[in-house]
DNA sequence: CCTTTGACTTCAAGTACTTGAAGTTCCTAG
DNA sequence: CTAGGAACTTCAAGTACTTGAAGTCAAAGG
């Protein structure tokens, strides 16, 4: 019932809408050796994704999506390799790369608000309302120095 | 009671420390025309900040967190500078910015979610549970699907 | 059969920083 | 007054991609 389904191949720019990585980077992961060399088509020379592929590369995706570097990435993709001996030091990898995205998180909700904030002002400068762009401007210098102490 | 505070001036490191803006970005900004040339100390060629250099590049750093391209920054500091009359334009480029952010506060959420299961995952791997392993596995699946949809 | 369209290929250059080297200048302590 | 170290300066090179140019290949229409 699926033994098609699992054999199907992928064009470069398929693969690129199911990883979410532009063709260019799938290219340039390759070119630089953070994935192994993606087999050809024999007749044009395009590039063949499987899906094992695409699992590895959805995975790189969501590394490099996290900033982790790409010599890092190349590091965790090789111990991925190794399959399950190489488990620890997977946990540990992920478990920064966790903290990383929970920093991000944090930095990111700070800078929404101050983005809002910074609408609301002009909005209040546009409306003439002189007093409440002066205290919205007040608070944007707070959270400023909050977005500064989360960093 | 403040006059001797409002004109206080800042060190690169100081400024850096106070935008969350590394010296050599600030340094940069100022090469490629972000922020207009900042004054110098006279004796030393230092470069000497004063309180309105701090806040616009807190602006800035906050822009550029954001996404936004340096030419965009050189826009928006231009409205920036000609005051009240582009109060309009500054509501758009930040309305553009806060939808940035929405996307991106949405993007990272389901990659927290993903990075924590796959750390479920190996931990299943290095405890020799395999049905949790590959049930948690078809999760990763499922949430990897999820995050090129928000994409 | 020929041509055009579109997806692919490589390679070179551009973008936004970051890092490192090599050389001042400032400050503090001997 | 002078020696040392921290902090600053510029400039060049590195990183992680992205974009654009120029060419190749394959299927569809005339």
């Amino acid at each position: 019932m699926s033994a098609q389904t699992r054999t199907r191949t992928f064009s470069i720019k398929e693969a690129a809408a199911l990883t979410g990585l532009p063709a260019s980077t799938l290219r340039y992961y390759e070119s630089i050796g953070v994935v192994a060399p993606v087999s050809r088509s024999a007749s044009s020379g395009h590039r063949v994704y499987d899906e094992d592929d695409l699992d590895l590369l959805t995975w790189v995706a969501c590394l490099s999506a996290t900033g982790m570097s790409v010599s890092d990435m190349r590091q965790y993709v090789a111990n991925g390799a190794a399959g399950a001996a190489a488990a620890e030091q997977q946990i540990e990898l992920l478990s920064a790369q966790r903290e990383r995205l929970a920093r991000e998180a944090e930095r990111l909700a700070v800078r929404r608000r101050y983005v809002q904030l910074k609408v609301d002002y002009w909005q209040a400068v546009a409306d003439g309302d002189d007093a409440r762009a002066t205290s919205l401007s007040e608070g944007a210098r707070a959270l400023a120095d909050e977005l500064k102490r989360t960093k």
